[in-house]
DNA sequence: TGGACAGGTTTATTATATTAAACAACAATC
DNA sequence: GATTGTTGTTTAATATAATAAACCTGTCCA
């Protein structure tokens, strides 16, 4: 039987995404096998679309490269070849205190709910911020230095090459 | 064979939360059979943690249903106030020639299609890439040095403290 | 040359996801 | 109370996803 509805839909293909993000990883078949607990073969025919995997399948692969499960079902969209945003052109923000930079590198426009930010501290800074937006999201890979984010009643900290994720809605 | 990974794989239980959607569109086994072109049987079990859908079946469901895929596995990530990477967990991938360094740091669980690198060359050297997956967009925020990036035809230099956009499906 | 190895593919087998049809539970109507 | 219709479950058959092992490449090195 065939399905009756409008939409004639795309099964998605995710083979090309997993393969590159497994070759990010520098990963073999075998070692991303060994990894996820996913037979290399299957790995194999997954990645070139010859197989349909099982949704234990597909979380055990996203688990053993960190990538969340969205990422393989996203529908990209982008029409320009180059954008480029010069230096003076950004914006900074500086505290009235001075004791934080925050420089607005810019914002993705096609996913237009994407900023990044480039932000220095002075040692022993304290910055307070208020809830964003309901359900946003931040951030934040500390390059250098050490830091402590506090959300509602939880506290975080940070060490230099750790990225923090967190809701900002709270 | 298991997995002999760290973390230890916790199964998405999607059933009850396609019961629920189904329930909530006030459709029955068979109209939902009907729309999706799934067998009613299956989904059936699907719903009662019987069967480990495959990722056709997944898909045709979340389109009858017209909700996206994330909304099944929301919960188990959107719930946590805060996430860490630590920094020995990002993966480095060096290039042969040992000339360039990529750090992985990351990519958006809930926007998704969003990942970001820390990225350093040696002066000099030089890197192709291939295509990365169609509509696919790159920016690159240079914080010290020059960069010459070249996309198919086309040319463009980067001085410090600029941020280039550009797609890299071509 | 010739292995020996690493990384990826293919093959034979097993496990299981999917299907259609039969079944059970339960209502409503006569 | 039997009858029909509706809804969810189960069963038998089939398709296919997953596994382990064999099979191809190449590359490296003695």
């Amino acid at each position: 039987m065939q399905a009756n509805n409008t939409t004639l839909e795309a099964p998605p293909k995710v083979g090309q995404e997993i393969q590159r993000l497994r070759l990010q990883h520098n990963l073999t078949l075998e070692q991303l096998a060994s990894k996820s607990g996913v037979s290399k073969s299957i790995l194999s025919q997954i990645e070139r679309d010859r197989s349909n995997p099982t949704l234990a399948t597909i979380w055990r692969i996203t688990q053993a490269l960190e990538s969340p499960l969205e990422d393989l079902l996203s529908e990209k969209e982008g029409t320009k070849c180059f954008e480029k945003l010069s230096q003076n052109a950004t914006p900074e923000v500086i505290s009235e205190d001075s004791h934080f930079h925050l420089r607005i590198l810019g914002t993705l426009n096609s996913v237009s709910t994407v900023q990044w930010y480039e932000f220095t501290a002075e040692p022993g800074a304290e910055l307070a911020s208020e809830s964003h937006g309901t359900g946003s999201l931040e951030s934040v890979t500390l390059c250098t230095g050490h830091l402590s984010v506090i959300v509602g009643e939880e506290t975080q900290d940070v060490c230099t090459g750790e990225t923090l994720r967190f809701r900002t809605d709270v």
